[in-house]
DNA sequence: TTAAGTGCAAATTATTTGCAGTAAG
DNA sequence: CTTACTGCAAATAATTTGCACTTAA
């Protein structure tokens, strides 16, 4: 689980994209999440697990203030649907998502797929932030 | 706010629609839930202050475990939209929730009024539990 | 009487923070 | 240089649990 020249370049651009510095930590980071150029959902501690498996070393604390700082940076996306633990979306557009209740896995749903034909009517003072939508998933 | 002979009925009512036990410390939760007829949305800490503003003694942990055990029961729905708390709601039918993001407070969303169209294609072997939809406000 | 429910206080889990040391601009 | 970042270890917050005691059936 080496960390290539492609994913350490994509990971510097990403972060330079947020304004951020690229710390060495942040990029190893940075590539687990963005490397390959696909989507992730990740939790502090699944991100954590896979860094210390690609061979750097970062603490448990600056993965989540790290995912904290990527947050605020509009690099993330945070997804609460479990309660116990936020996942974190390199997909940062408004889309649904699949939850495996079995597993707690999260997972991009195809957006093109799902068509809201009428919202309802929104109070007031308010205006809509985010529409959330998980699809729970049992297996059969 | 003194428990009234209508509350406790509809309490007692419930607590029987669930086969669970009426004790004094759930009766007083369950006035609380559903002594009104309409539906509420409440965290642990919300109801153990509402229980005790009523006078009755219940403890926080006995708060936790009803709560739970009102959920296995059938008898609440549990909704995590913060990820730092759980809500629970009377209202058991897979329905919409309206989320102000500033108070952190939940509130039903007329379901009339939220017309999914299409749903994507659920993965193979997968089945669908609920649909969770949390419109998140904003307060302009 | 007896299995289920309750109340503490201690344990757990996910996450944040204080602060001394390290590194990026 | 100097301000931001990192890494511990300790703090916090929400929730659960162990266990002796109480109560509904």
């Amino acid at each position: 689980m080496t960390v290539t020249p492609q994913q350490i370049k994509r990971g510097t651009e990403w972060l330079a994209d947020g304004g951020l510095r690229p710390t060495r930590q942040r990029l190893a980071l940075a590539a687990m999440l963005v490397g390959d150029g696909n989507h992730r959902h990740v939790t502090a501690e699944s991100l954590f697990a896979d860094v210390r498996g690609s061979g750097e070393k970062v603490s448990l604390a600056t993965v989540y203030n790290t995912l904290r700082a990527f947050c605020e940076a509009g690099l993330l996306h945070e997804i609460t649907v479990d309660g116990t633990k936020s996942y974190f979306d390199t997909n940062t557009h408004d889309h649904p998502h699949f939850f495996w209740e079995d597993s707690g896995t999260l997972q991009d749903a195809p957006s093109e797929e799902l068509e809201i034909k009428r919202l309802p009517q929104v109070p007031e003072g308010a205006e809509v932030a985010a529409v959330d939508v998980v699809i729970r998933l049992r297996r059969t």
